[in-house]
DNA sequence: CGACATCCATGCCATGAGGTTATAGATCCA
DNA sequence: TGGATCTATAACCTCATGGCATGGATGTCG
């Protein structure tokens, strides 16, 4: 009668890889593990769930019938639990901003302050986020507001304005050949190893790459990175380049990386991004009103 | 992030009790082992969710709002939990019939013969519930049907068929004054002590101390028991008497308890029940077919 | 035909969560 | 002040969960 909510995703993720041992990739656990888990399900429920077989794990017809319904419920649950922290946060006067890297920089500290002004009692908790989550907790709900570079993948759920652009500069190795040159057109870097961001972070992997300016040539990485620190040392120890706003040339100096303005690719805006759901939430828009007012271009 | 529903009926029982003393008696486990419970699902939503004092456990803002959403969830989970089950009797060719204690009596027998022509292959699975569980396991989805005593409790979300109608007689121990008497006048044992029902049956426990017949005297009880066995021995032991269908004189024949027939007291009638989600299932609707056909007054 | 790859299942062990009982602490009431 | 009525804490036990190593079935390829 009762479950784990982690029991009926562990059922929907081998639902959908179809084999136990690519499911219990995905969800980091081991295979001998979901293998008990689903018994366990089934046993629960009295129901065979799958039929198994040298090629893996498909559904039986009462499987397919609680396949239909699990996300919907796991769903329901995910918007409540979210709810709940939001509601948390209210309780406790504080807005949860999460930004990814430098995102507004200079601007960030006179955003808080007037935020401050704006809400007296209220405190802005700042929650840097790894770039393997491209919105900086606003999916999963553990933020309520963000400071993101545009555009991100996720984007088209939630509110976005824009506040400024910046200059996308590039950061070299000290040592490299073009370390001196300024300013650098693109077209120079085509054929560099790049240091580039996780996987998950998809588009706005790309666009950091700036996949769409390379007039089809293919990219080459050189190194993935997760976090500013790493992805410091992976261009200070020559495994690639990268493109940065420009205000990384202040926030994320480093001996052994320059920073040098680049010619030919778009600009890098940042943006500060909400859900629909906040639409009418009296402090996100309180926020939102002290990004417009102050940040400003670095 | 992830939950056990256990921990949200937790949570639901203690917000409706509103103290955990309360709750922890209604969820039959002990008062530390829930004050456990609910720190850890504040922990883990990182929210106070009740406020605490010498009275109780009162919910905070937050505590509201997540209280307005578990029943739900937890609704939408017993659904396809239910669903889930009855696709895995389907699967197996079972059908699962509850019932209370004599039910049906002689007919049954009939009826799953007959259902078990109609449909080769198929098995009924009968299952005794005990008074605690008026509607045999109906309720609760561990059924898919049910021969009942009308009325009972939860019938207005059932679907009932009445098959037929039986007099009501009384138990007596061997001793007892009016054990010779027949018929004995209903009014005569007004003041005598009942053996009766557990309090959850309700609706079902007042009508077989035949309450509204009583001309508004108050019933008096001198036992309460759950099942056939300890009712024969509270009666055989002197306890008090009961109400039964006619038939349990055949059924429930032992020394020391006598059954006489009584005037003045309304028949007992005895229904198939199915729940209305189950209006479409041919196998269910079979086997109403058959309680219909084959059930007749023994 | 045998070595290998790829599934799922099983056995054993350590850890931790959840339960129980006993008891402490706080507060109200007579 | 003593008792009644809440919740919180401590000590302990049990069992479910997950990890690792390994077995068994089956298909594939040289």
């Amino acid at each position: 009668m009762d479950v784990d909510t982690r029991l009926l995703r562990y059922f929907t993720a081998v639902a959908e890889e179809g084999t136990l041992t690519r499911a219990a990739e995905r969800l980091f656990v081991s295979q001998p593990a979901l293998t008990k888990q689903i018994k366990q399900l089934e046993a629960l429920l009295g129901v065979r769930l799958f039929t198994r077989s040298r090629a893996g794990m498909t559904l039986t017809e009462p499987g397919r019938a609680l396949a239909a319904r699990v996300p919907e419920l796991l769903a329901g649950w995910d918007r409540t639990w979210r709810e709940a922290r939001s509601a948390a946060a209210r309780e406790s006067r504080v807005l949860r901003v999460g930004f990814l890297a430098s995102a507004a920089n200079e601007a960030t500290q006179d955003i808080v302050a007037a935020f401050t002004r704006r809400r007296p009692g209220w405190r802005a908790e700042m929650r840097q986020a790894s770039w393997g989550n491209p919105t900086a907790g606003l999916a999963d709900g553990s933020v309520d507001v963000a400071l993101l570079r545009v555009p991100f993948p996720g984007q088209r759920e939630l509110r976005v304005e824009v506040l400024f652009a910046e200059e996308r500069w590039v950061a070299l190795p000290a040592s490299h050949r073009l370390a001196e040159r300024e300013p650098i057109p693109f077209r120079e870097l085509w054929d560099e190893p790049f240091v580039a961001a996780p996987a998950e972070s998809g588009r706005w992997r790309d666009w950091w790459l700036a996949a769409d300016e390379r007039d089809g040539r293919p990219v080459r990485v050189g190194a993935v990175t997760d976090q500013p620190d790493e992805w410091l040392s992976a261009i200070a120890n020559g495994y690639g380049v990268a493109l940065a706003p420009a205000s990384a040339a202040r926030f994320y100096a480093r001996p052994g990386v320059v920073y040098r303005p680049v010619s030919g690719v778009s600009d890098t805006r940042v943006g500060v991004a909400w859900t629909p759901a906040d639409d009418a939430d009296p402090v996100v828009q309180d926020f939102v009103r002290c990004c417009l007012e102050h940040a400003t271009p670095s």
